[in-house]
DNA sequence: CTTTTAATATATCGATCGTTCTATTATTTA
DNA sequence: TAAATAATAGAACGATCGATATATTAAAAG
């Protein structure tokens, strides 16, 4: 019925993540999207309305396909739930130490960069970076079922410390991303509830 | 011997760091800045080469006035290494509950900003950050010889752990500043070292 | 074919960006 | 007073910003 679209939105939202990814919302400009996609401006502005637009679009599928779409659930059907814990801070290790990805997480950049002003866009990043914490309080809370873990833990503390400890290692990713802070922060944090990640795979 | 500043140094780069803190330092302008101080962008520029230069000195002094010249060695000087810790703990929930200041931290918005990108900044952000840290694995050494902390805490692990918790504290000052959720971090954070930190004064 | 539709490129908009040139101002020293 | 010095303001620089108006292109539908 009309011209043929020459890059799908996947496709084209994953180039502008990696640009918005490693340079922040602000610095960057129109001409490093145009760049990086290989479209103009104008078919730009024609798909996604403005520039915070096409950022917010990159957000969503930058959380879809990081977290939500597969990674959670996938972990959540695990029978142990401290394998879903587990699992998870390997997977951010393993995000962490792969060398074709910029580094840290978009959405935590996001809060501490201006990208998050318009109220569209912080609502998204809360919503999402919430999903995670929603996931660690559940695993949490079935382990405690289960009797998998120490009496004393209390669920909504030490659901929020495991997800700041997310959120410490993605600033540390991109502070000092040195393996072995990495895995000592992991397991500062794993350490109270008796868990614990395996060391790394000499090479 | 020449024409008197109109605005010392301390006043001028607290007015810039204001603006900085809440817009990062790529969404911040020239115009925001003078504005903010009164000055013409060709004083600031006289007095601080670039851009970049006067970020850079407001770093400085935020970091001088924020933490390294007065609150570290205050704390470091108390005679309980815990209290020295859960003190640390008390000023940031203070710093977060002020409403005049904006919200997080300076130095750790500029490590997901990309305000980090010269290697001058980068190096003063790291360098300054790591203060904080080493003064939480001193604490940590000097209770643990004073045997004031469990057998099994690891210093190192638990000093990083400490550290994330100062990281993560200032991301969720930033995306969520509820002080319930603040406070249930910090718990979580010092309760592996059997540390705590007074409940909210009720008002 | 012709029409319709949407995606695109070209060109350009005014605004604003960081920066710098030039001249003026206020102060100290001689 | 006059000379020297440094801080300042005003004006403007070219470059780039986000955004848009217009025209062209390539496909499907009739």
């Amino acid at each position: 019925m009309s011209r043929p679209r020459v890059l799908n939105d996947d496709e084209l939202l994953d180039r502008a993540r990696d640009i918005f990814w490693r340079q922040g919302y602000a610095a960057t400009s129109l001409r490093d999207l145009t760049a990086a996609t290989g479209l103009s401006s104008a078919a730009l502005y024609n798909r996604f309305g403005d520039k915070a637009g096409l950022f917010r679009e990159v957000l969503r599928r930058y959380a879809d396909t990081g977290l939500s779409a597969e990674r959670l659930p996938r972990l959540a059907a695990l029978p142990d739930p401290r394998a879903a814990i587990t699992g998870f801070f390997e997977d951010l290790l393993a995000l962490s130490e792969a060398a074709n990805t910029p580094s840290g997480c978009l959405l935590i950049n996001t809060v501490l960069d201006g990208g998050a002003e318009a109220p569209e866009t912080r609502a998204l990043v809360r919503e999402r970076l919430g999903e995670v914490e929603v996931f660690l309080r559940t695993q949490i809370e079935r382990s405690k079922a289960k009797g998998l873990l120490p009496a004393r833990i209390d669920p909504p503390v030490a659901a929020e410390g495991l997800f700041g400890t997310v959120l410490a290692l993605r600033v540390i990713a991109r502070l000092d991303p040195d393996p072995v802070r990495l895995r000592r922060l992991i397991a500062a944090g794993l350490s109270p509830l008796g868990l614990s990640v395996p060391a790394a795979t000499s090479p």
